[in-house]
DNA sequence: TGGGAATGTTGATGTGGATCAAACCAATTC
DNA sequence: GAATTGGTTTGATCCACATCAACATTCCCA
């Protein structure tokens, strides 16, 4: 934010990415590759990018070209119609990968907006194709991620469609918790990237609901709130809220 | 429905699969194909199945191996919840695809459900990452489809997450009608393949609403009902009630 | 460092769609 | 062709969440 512009412009250029060295790993990336396997996905991705909070990877009705790992920070995706109301389709962190709504029509159909200053790796998608018909855990793998977002989207669907405020509430929050775990975070204790407003939009409230019912979740034990800072103190409970059917 | 046990099994193995013959084949598969291309696409697909109305293609959890295109009928694909509680999360036709859901953990994760008598062409999912390593159009066209897949659920939850329940069963209807139309049958009359608790469920609504919806819309002159039956009277008129917000 | 814009909380009130309930209708089945 | 069954329609009532409104807090950056 205070660096001068040059400054960050030589950054951008002097990020060589090399994902054989990439904490994430694992995460992004198929697992039991050999070095020279490593090497081609070196190759493949040349270029990270920054991304300073509130600019965009990409926007609804670009052209499509590369498909984005989230090497640090954190996304949302917004959807907006004709007129004008816009919903978060997803929030993306570290080890997510942005972009594959692109690929069937070949321009982007969301926007990608970073919600605190990021960073992501660019991959070339005809690099990608060209490599995933080289490496078939490659090919696997780029499969399973697709395959996971249409199975993530399910869930969300689900929980638009069949739940009520608290359950989606509650829902949010194991999920958010359980995404900070498989990143080495603490599973209890994290900070809200997004508003009140934004979490709304995703889980189909209005922002006051969703305020009200973080009062209410503090009020009966489940977690504490102060506002942006989250500390789940009761995840049986929480789950439980999720469990009972009215 | 009424032939003999017997006579159908005989049917299921004299199936023979030709996607070189299919008239689906501009739906389901890449176009531009060379002769050779095909032949091997015949390969791939060896096997069509007959699934009865009520049947399901595969259940939530049984392990993954194929995907299944759709050659004749219709199907809902269904998510539970552990309470009971369940959502159609999507209505699929000739020429869609089921089972993606399936590759990232390899095992399925909802139930695909005939509602009418259908047929389906088995593609074993080795087969498919075997060939789409050898010809580019195979892979790109897949991708396509699981991208296709996931904007399609983007906008499931634009409308589950923004919208009224008029909007979403103008939305609906005028989904059908256009999947319809791009399958060569009227896009102004047709009929309803599921009851007016799934089509509920999937717009996250009950089905009095939807029921109610339909008469209101009826009474607006925008379509006509009558039981299963649609006919709808106009388009522009059920555009309308998308467009405007509130 | 202070003042204004975002963002968040909480209360009072309104309403779209859910729920409950009763007919109605069409298709099977006996 | 009466009885059963699964689906649909319609009315009356209710309630979860939206809306409107006032105020509190935090975050900027001038």
């Amino acid at each position: 934010m205070n660096a001068p512009k040059l400054a960050r412009v030589i950054d951008i250029h002097a990020l060589k990415s090399a994902c054989s060295s990439c904490s994430l790993r694992e995460m992004c990336l198929p697992t039991g590759l050999d070095q020279n396997e490593i090497e081609k996905l070196d190759q493949m991705v040349y270029t990270r990018k920054r991304v300073k909070r509130g600019d965009s990877v990409y926007r609804s009705e670009e052209k499509f070209g590369s498909l984005y790992a989230i090497r640090s920070g954190f996304f949302k995706t917004t959807l907006v119609m004709e007129d004008g109301r816009d919903q978060v389709t997803g929030f993306q962190m570290a080890g997510d990968m942005l972009g594959m709504d692109g690929i069937g029509a070949d321009q982007h159909t969301c926007n990608a907006v970073a919600l605190e200053d990021s960073e992501v790796c660019v991959i070339p998608y005809g690099r990608l194709e060209e490599l995933s018909r080289e490496m078939h855990v490659l090919q696997q793998h780029f499969h399973k991620v697709m395959s996971r977002e249409i199975v993530r989207e399910h869930g969300v669907m689900l929980l638009l469609g069949s739940m009520r405020a608290e359950e989606r509430l509650a829902a949010f929050l194991l999920n958010l918790s359980q995404r900070f775990t498989s990143r080495g975070y603490s599973a209890s204790e994290f900070n809200l990237r997004m508003t009140r407003e934004e979490i709304g939009s995703y889980l189909g409230l209005k922002l006051e609901t969703v305020s009200r019912t973080f009062s209410k979740f503090q009020e009966d034990g489940f977690i504490s709130v102060q506002q942006k800072n989250i500390r789940i103190l009761d995840t049986p409970g929480l789950k439980k809220v999720l469990g009972r059917d009215q």
